[in-house]
DNA sequence: GCAAATTTTGACCGATTGGACAAACGTTAG
DNA sequence: CTAACGTTTGTCCAATCGGTCAAAATTTGC
């Protein structure tokens, strides 16, 4: 990827974390544009000046961002193991995915804004490292599918059922909990969620019998 | 709504709806805060002051185009039934919300930038008419339930799936084709999301014999 | 302790932005 | 024809933006 050692000193990878932490509340509150370096420097707790001697360009701060955020993004689909019990993998999958939009809603919103941009910056990203991950993991489904282990359905559309359900609660957040109100949008509705996704994902995949 | 009927030439009709629709085009593109006036005006083929005598801030361009939107936005919902079969009226809701992510995928692009960003200028219509309407329709599934119509689950969270489910198309819509690649990724892949989501959603609900 | 290297800051710059304004242009009714 | 009204444009402005730069302050290696 890059052409040699950053060899960064103690101080530059404190204020480098610092200011990526500060970008990620910033960037997925307001999106790419419509965030300020200056906006990211006061988060983070210094003068402008001082954040472009870390980061020369605004854009930089956000590459490296989703560079990093990719890995941890994808982990649960990773995990997803050939080997387990069908219908337990995917219920952890599932529920994996729900506490990462519970846990980590920036960086999925994050991610959300730069693919409702039409993806400009992770393009390739999307292209290359996640459609090869995807279709493999497709691939194991329909293993599963073909051993009589789950219904039979599209493995690429399921993926993109259970991405779309679980991140929901992430990047609409506002919608869910005006929509539920006081009492039920509480803590409570990752739970009352999770309950659903599996009623919805796990017992309408059990094969027929 | 309005103190007094806004009176307007046919002229400004005509212009207002231009810019509207240039307007649509940019918003959802690029967010609120990354469109800028000359963009609207230009694809509206005007000048930027000629667009500001029309719409006086950019504001007020946003905005009329939200309060447009949420109407046919919701009118999916509205139509859903309770004097219909359960089955068949959540089958052509979720058929009408894919129909309509496929037909009018700017329009949720551009509710969906507004949800992420916090819904910060229609915070209360989703408080206020967005929850009547969502609430009033639980009730009716509630009901469906309740009889023995359909499998008994959480009423909003299977609102919420459907919205997921199919919006992610409209507003995903670049992944999904990265994913799906060249060949499954072009138009058949509305069918194929279709056919999936009754599959996930109908199969799902029947009742438990 | 001191010199070199690193870090921080204030001042500044050109470009872009949302918007104001008056003058020019077009349209229409009598 | 013309006066009143509606429309369009060029010019301008203050604010904000991303980014530069040199000087000051601090840390680090010896």
């Amino acid at each position: 990827m890059e052409g040699s050692a950053p060899r960064r000193t103690r101080i530059q990878q404190e204020k480098r974390e610092l200011i990526l932490e500060a970008a990620l509340e910033v960037f997925s509150a307001n999106g790419f544009r419509g965030s300020t370096i200056d906006q990211i420097a006061e988060a983070a707790g210094m003068s402008k000046p001082n954040l472009l001697y870390y980061f020369r360009r605004k854009e930089d701060i956000h590459e490296t961002l989703m560079e990093r955020l990719l890995a941890t993004w994808l982990a649960p689909l990773r995990e997803l193991d050939d080997i387990g019990d069908p219908l337990t993998e995917l219920r952890s999958y599932i529920r994996r995915k729900l506490e990462m939009a519970r846990d980590f809603p920036r960086e999925s919103r994050l991610f959300a804004n730069e693919i409702l941009q039409g993806a400009p910056r992770i393009m390739p990203l999307l292209e290359g490292e996640l459609k090869t991950l995807v279709d493999e993991k497709a691939a194991v489904i329909k293993g599963w599918m073909r051993a009589g282990k789950i219904a039979r359905t599209d493995p690429w559309h399921l993926i993109f059922s259970i991405w779309a359900t679980t991140q929901h609660y992430a990047d609409f957040d506002v919608q869910v909990r005006a929509v539920l109100g006081p009492n039920r949008g509480g803590d409570g509705r990752f739970e009352d969620a999770a309950r659903f996704l599996e009623q919805l994902f796990i017992d309408g995949l059990k094969p027929k019998s």
